[in-house]
DNA sequence: TCTGGGGTCCTAGGACCC
DNA sequence: TCTGGGGTCCTAGGACCC
């Protein structure tokens, strides 16, 4: 068996943290229910899931009726004995923020690196010996607090660098009866290689394992005992991070998932039904243009490329025909007027009459809105007037919601801003004017 | 998964420049 | 011109994560 020097591989320490069954769980406490006890599922009823879809089952609706995540409501068995609950994105959020503060609590702000609205990473090293003698002490304190104070389960895997922590959580914590586990380089060989199941691990798809497969690798032993150079030629530098990961080694795969910029932002929506004509289908690019736009101006940047993602509906893919997706340079903009323009443009290009059922609209290369760069054919008068008015929509959009402030062209047929009014993340927010 | 939504990173190939 | 080679930027598409 082969063996590898760690003496130069970080020994730090390292939480990775997650809420279990998050969204459940949070519903479950607020109807008083322990949250590793209830059967409840939390249902996105949208109007476009056609027919919904479960966004989180807890483990006992999972355990008992074989309830999975992103199962679609006509597969969940028919009982009145699984609670359903109405997603509320925008309570979750608070609850995530909650429990984020308990972090703080424990290791310094800039140690506390938020990854998805249920996962959290914390670097321990400098400060677990304030609260316990051992790291594991301090998980369970952790653990405790947050059960005591927001009834939340938390599942917490340990590691000497980031992506061992990761491993821990994912392989480890989670079949662990104390919801903890804690990796070291040296349990490698024992707590990884005999993995088969490539795909269930962090970094590993189904299309990755594939092709994995198809070059022998069967296991994380077999992928730890690969010729680096050949994965690296295989698989590039994906290749040379996995072969890091067999090893437990991190090569800031992780650290950089961590790090918190947004270098875009994005919308994105599946339409109801097949769409084909012009006109509904410029209503709903032009929706979600100006829904992007409104959030690069909430976050103070502009953007120099704008990108048009149209996917096709099934029975075009089957003439092979499966979408588009083009982008744009343009000059630096954060204007609803011209950022629509753009998207109609490049969907009036590049769209030849294909049913269509997915559509997105994603703005990259941000840079920090200090003094807009005019374009040279536009005057400044017009655009001046032209950001204020922007800006009060967005102003009213805040205050009332934006079913008060849609254009008339969302009330005709193709328009979703109505119905996608209040929704966070594309399922209901919860908010009071929804 | 006959269609959830919001993200990040990597790559191949073309355009363009020196 | 039946021309070399290196570098950078851009685009479209693929893969993965929660």
């Amino acid at each position: 068996m082969l063996e590898y020097n760690y003496s130069n591989e970080p020994h730090g320490l390292v939480f990775m943290i997650d809420s279990k069954s998050f969204y459940a769980s949070v519903e479950s406490v607020d109807r008083g229910l322990n949250p590793l006890k209830s059967v409840l599922v939390v249902m996105s009823l949208a109007d476009n899931t056609n027919g919904g879809l479960v966004l989180a089952a807890s483990p006992e609706a999972k355990k008992q009726y074989g309830v999975s995540n992103v199962m679609r409501t006509r597969d969940v068995p028919r009982t009145d004995k699984i609670i359903v609950a109405e997603p509320r994105m925008n309570y979750y959020i608070e609850k995530n923020v909650a429990i984020n503060n308990i972090f703080k609590e424990y290791s310094a702000e800039e140690d506390v690196h938020p990854y998805s609205i249920d996962e959290s990473l914390l670097d321990m090293e400098k400060s677990w010996r304030l609260f316990g003698n051992t790291p594991i002490e301090v998980a369970q304190r952790i653990q405790k607090e947050v059960r005591d104070q927001l009834g939340i389960y938390l599942t917490v895997g340990i590691g000497d660098n980031p992506a061992m922590a990761k491993l821990a959580l994912d392989l480890g914590a989670k079949k662990s009866p104390q919801l903890l586990s804690r990796w070291h380089y040296e349990d490698i060989p024992q707590k990884l290689w005999p993995i088969t199941d490539l795909s269930s691990v962090w970094s590993i798809g189904k299309r990755t394992e594939k092709h994995l497969k198809r070059m022998g690798i069967n296991s994380m032993y077999d992928l730890a005992h690969t010729n680096p150079y050949a994965i690296r030629e295989e698989l590039g530098v994906i290749g040379s991070q996995l072969f890091a990961l067999s090893w437990g080694i991190d090569r800031s795969v992780i650290r950089q998932h961590f790090t918190p910029r947004s270098k875009s932002y994005g919308n994105s929506q599946v339409l109801p039904r097949d769409y084909r004509t012009d006109a509904e289908l410029r209503v709903v690019i032009r929706e979600l243009t100006e829904q992007v736009a409104a959030r690069i101006r909430k976050h103070k940047q502009l953007t120099k490329c704008i990108s048009l993602s149209v996917g096709f509906s099934y029975h075009e893919h089957d003439l092979g025909h499966h979408g588009f997706s083009k982008q744009m340079k343009i000059d630096a903009t954060n204007q609803t007027t011209r950022l629509v323009l753009y998207t109609e443009q490049l969907f009036e290009n590049n769209w030849n009459g294909e049913e269509v059922r997915n559509i997105a609209v994603y703005c990259t290369h941000l840079q920090d809105d200090n003094a807009e760069q005019l374009d040279l054919f536009q005057q400044m008068e017009i655009s001046i007037k032209q950001r204020k008015l922007d800006a009060t929509m967005d102003q009213l959009r805040k205050r009332f919601g934006i079913k008060k402030l849609v254009k008339l062209s969302s009330l005709t047929e193709g328009g979703t801003a109505i119905q996608r009014a209040g929704l966070v993340g594309g399922h209901r927010g919860g908010n009071a004017y929804e």
